[in-house]
DNA sequence: GACCGCCTTGCAATCGTTTGCGTAATTTTA
DNA sequence: TAAAATTACGCAAACGATTGCAAGGCGGTC
């Protein structure tokens, strides 16, 4: 079949071994027998076997990189980003798709399990107390999501909601709502949460949802917003937002007119959607690459408990105010 | 470390040949023998290393996944539907992103090979000849390529592209122009030659590229297409159509009253830019699980040449008509 | 009751690397 | 210049599975 590390010794006249070192521990032999390997490898191309290699070593070289829908314009950055980083670093992704289930996002890491060095779960679907648990058997880095002892990389999403509110607040608005997303999104209930607490006392807060976050699930909470009578909306996410913007257009309802509304993650959607879509911004790719440095480097402890710090990073988010938001109907304007 | 076959052996008290064969060939073995093999493995938690195996067998159970660039909305819904076919047979995929480049796009084929059953090329920008080496090496299977011999499947946009310009036709368009993508591009070397055969005698077609398939082509072109006095405009794909839509905008240009613009591939995109975008679509999804498809049929062929025989797929495609293409200013209405 | 054949299971080689250990070769030290 | 220390490299045992071969048990046939 292919040229093994056997062919190559034979070609270079010495022991599997030496070959190996030649690559692994080029140091430790004397300059002259290295090139002679070297040459040898590089006249038979050999290329050595990740799949051997790592049956020795422990190490795959792989990571496995979980998302809960490829298909969300929010992911595909953050995967390209990560790609690039672990390629960087002679590691290779797994990607797979989760379908924002629970279940098959676990299934998923089992199976990933044995032949990868660690998981990215991307916008986790699952329990904290199961993701504590697979973490045992594998190393675990997240992204939007927080829980002590395992690293992650979560968007400030906190602070991006509370500067959506006071810029509504700040327009006049007092009846708000807020379209949210999977019940098992961490982001999700950040979001709900400072929603609430932003508002408190200054204005009223209806939540709609939990909803599948997609432009159909948006489209389909349109009549309840037309019909609840608030001026505002904050959604979970860009595609809630959009979808929300479509299906007040068909009801006749004017965006920003009788009824604002920002979405959450700055997809090319929100540039794209007219009216242009105010939303808060999030640094997917940067998230990306934050992601499986963190593991890597998790991974990289060699004193099993020791080494094993789990980093926690922040990223910064930023509202960014396009054509979707104006005051409410009949307020002296802004 | 993890449970192996030699635990379960163990627990069992059979050989661990007996235990592979419990997985790998059931009916080989005495029903008793088999449950209490199973039972032992289950209540280990055990799980076969898929490295170990790929190493005897031969076979990884994984495939590459090699597409342009991941941040185009083309290629996610055709990933990931490449991921769930995959999935459905128990392969799993290693996604890799050319960043448009073909000595990237070489180099990670020779650095997949290593580890994949084959590897998918989504849109190559690689020369035919330099495919057909790397698929001496490696099974090969390509989407939107089609070269004697390898198995791919293509989308018809013959068909689409000669729709499109029927459509201009009829709306009385008579200067025509097709902003270009990729030159590596078999997709655009298609639309390209279609364009200027089926407007042959009809009309005049100015070709502007080659572009790098993005918005901010497009909208660098919007101001050739100003001064070029054509009135409708086909590009290679919908990114390039809605930076130039952009573009021709942002010099007060109407589209569609002062220019008609159609794109390609019917991302989402299309439908939310405004005015939406007639475009060409195709079907991605469909594509992508054709060929996992193909390229696992194609590996599985054992007896090498013989039952290697390279499927060849075409998915058809079809114009959709939305509000970016009107009759030419001037014109009689239609 | 000896022989044959099938069914079930164990044995051991193999896949392509890595790596601890040992030894020959070389250099340093006294 | 002999002993000690170091360096360069070969040997062989892993890693965790698969699989051709062989052996033992069993029932059936003549």
């Amino acid at each position: 079949m292919a040229v093994t590390i056997k062919d190559v010794a034979k070609e270079a006249r010495v022991h599997m071994s030496t070959v190996s070192r030649a690559f692994s521990m080029p140091h430790r032999l004397r300059p002259e027998t290295r090139t002679r390997v070297l040459e040898a490898a590089r006249r038979l191309g050999y290329r050595p076997s990740r799949v051997a290699r790592a049956l020795t070593t422990g190490r795959t070289h792989n990571i496995g990189f979980i998302v809960a829908d490829i298909a969300n314009p929010f992911f595909p950055p953050m995967i390209k980003a990560a790609e690039h980083a672990a390629r960087a670093r002679d590691y290779h992704l797994f990607i797979a798709d989760a379908s924002e289930d629970p279940a098959i996002e676990t299934e998923l890491v089992d199976a990933l399990a044995k032949q990868v060095d660690g998981v990215v779960l991307c916008g986790p679907r699952i329990a904290n107390a199961k993701i504590e648990r697979l973490s045992e058997n594998i190393p675990i880095a997240l992204v939007n999501r927080k829980i002590s002892g395992i690293p992650s990389v979560t968007m400030d999403v906190v602070h991006g909601a509370e500067t959506a509110i006071a810029h509504l607040l700040e327009l006049g608005h007092r009846k708000l709502a807020y379209v949210s997303g999977p019940r098992q999104s961490w982001t999700n209930g950040q979001i709900s949460r400072t929603v609430t607490a932003a508002s408190e006392g200054r204005a009223s807060v209806t939540v709609l949802g939990p909803n599948t976050p997609n432009e159909n699930a948006g489209l389909a909470v349109a009549e309840q917003i037309a019909d609840s009578g608030v001026t505002a909306v904050l959604a979970y996410n860009d595609l809630l937002a959009i979808g929300l913007m479509e299906g007040l257009h068909n009801l006749g309802v004017d965006v920003p007119g009788d009824v604002s509304v920002i979405g959450v993650d700055d997809t090319v959607l929100a540039r794209l959607a007219r009216p242009r879509l105010t939303t808060i911004v999030v640094p997917t790719a940067d998230a990306g690459t934050a992601a499986v440095d963190l593991l890597l480097q998790y991974t990289a402890g060699d004193d099993e408990l020791a080494a094993r710090t789990a980093g926690q990073v922040s990223l910064p988010t930023q509202l960014v105010v396009r054509d979707s938001t104006a005051p409410p109907p009949g307020a002296a304007s802004a």
